[in-house]
DNA sequence: AATCTGGTTTGGTATGACTAAAATTGACTG
DNA sequence: CAGTCAATTTTAGTCATACCAAACCAGATT
């Protein structure tokens, strides 16, 4: 268990220190790697591997031939540095139904929440959000538009940065399966409806009535993707 | 916007392709340094800093001094990469209320949809966990590691295992705060109360009690959390 | 003041070398 | 013949050096 460290994670650790610690803050630029050198007295090889160490941990923000800069942590970056290993866990279909199952309970939550403390704005966004959304029906790319909008109103509801930050992942996530699925007025029509219904429970402030238009309009996506799922095996 | 691509990236491309699409599969390990410069007719350093790279993804396993072995996904690891972003965004008390918050929202729909289809051996894991923390209460260490145990056992319920690996991840995000609060064993009988009455309404098959049981010990967490946070301001 | 221009700095890459640890080989032993 | 151990070979980690092209900067030009 000894596993003796690599100087470039040496290095690495301190750079996160002086990070962590606002001794280098958002924005500023790391020293050229040169001076690194001579400051830690360790060698350009070292020091670029710990740069690209803090660059991949989405700690800086290293564009190439540009000195890498500390980057403002938000919750979007983090969900990016996953993307990779998300991904592999995506590669069967069981992966894709366990995330799918998050999102499912995580919209369900949303709209019982909103249902129960939606603000008088909050519901006229969302009241515009599927209006835009019905009045896309017969433009599949528009309407992909809208759709995705109008389930992120229901993400910012919540006031919590973290949870536009998911949708956002999930979207990216979820997208290579999701561009698969044929579309059609009709398909988009129902899917619309389904927004109607999750709407109007909203507005009549019924939790129960809210969560359950939510799961049949999720299960019913679910059920398209899956379509397509078992179809490539 | 053109950010034309290093070499480094460009082969960590192709080794995230050749994981990615089977070519090289799980626990396999990656050729000899040397043998992927000739393959790739690349320097060394780029072939460093393109396993470097996978390591840092998490998409390999690079022990120091061992070959990198392709490393079976999962979830945890997943979360593992985002930790050093996430503790930056717990710098702040924003980010610690934000992702506490998202605790609340998953634990509530946890107890609820434990109190709607719970079944009965899940019913009894979560009853033994009860217990064990029942009788933890005036063992301080005890105590905290049968709390955590009981929540645990509520997200493996779901069946989904994404959700044990976030309880993992919010257990090591927020151990930090959690270990400063103060203990006393008359907070732990709280605790425990607490526990007892989000089980009894399990049992009860109420989702609305189970709700509001969570809600109020989760606040009553937060409070703790939050003294903590405000003092050493 | 804004722009152009040429020298300087700096990041990306390649190469070769050295060390210590890991993997392998093969002789040796029971 | 199987198992052990020591010698040999590979290989990852690190360093030093060199070169190029792009970014940077400061002084000259308009």
């Amino acid at each position: 268990m000894k596993q003796e460290r690599r100087a470039a994670d040496e290095l690495f650790s301190k750079f996160e220190k002086m990070i962590h610690s606002g001794e280098l803050s958002s924005g500023q630029a790391l020293p050229p790697e040169r001076e690194i050198v001579e400051t830690f007295g360790v060698s350009r090889t070292v020091v670029r591997e710990a740069i690209l160490a803090l660059s991949n941990k989405g700690l800086v923000d290293a564009k190439p031939r540009y000195r890498p800069v500390v980057k403002k942590p938000d919750f979007d970056t983090a969900l990016d540095t996953i993307g990779n290993v998300v991904n592999r866990l995506l590669d069967d279909g069981e992966g894709v139904k366990n995330l799918f199952d998050t999102r499912i309970m995580i919209e369900v939550y949303l709209a019982r929440q909103a249902s129960v403390e939606a603000k008088r704005d909050d519901i006229q966004r969302l009241k515009t959000a599927l209006d835009e959304n019905g009045e896309a029906i017969d433009n599949m790319e528009l309407f992909f538009n809208t759709d995705v909008k109008f389930h992120r109103v229901l993400y910012e509801m919540g006031g919590n940065p973290i949870l536009p930050a998911v949708h956002r992942a999930y979207i990216g996530w979820l997208q290579p399966n999701w561009i698969k699925m044929p579309t059609s007025s009709a398909r988009n029509q129902l899917n619309f409806e389904s927004h109607e219904a999750i709407f109007n429970a909203i507005l009549m402030r019924d939790p129960d009535k809210a969560e359950a238009a939510t799961r049949k309009h999720l299960a019913d996506a679910w059920d398209q993707i899956n379509k397509i799922l078992s179809e490539s095996t």
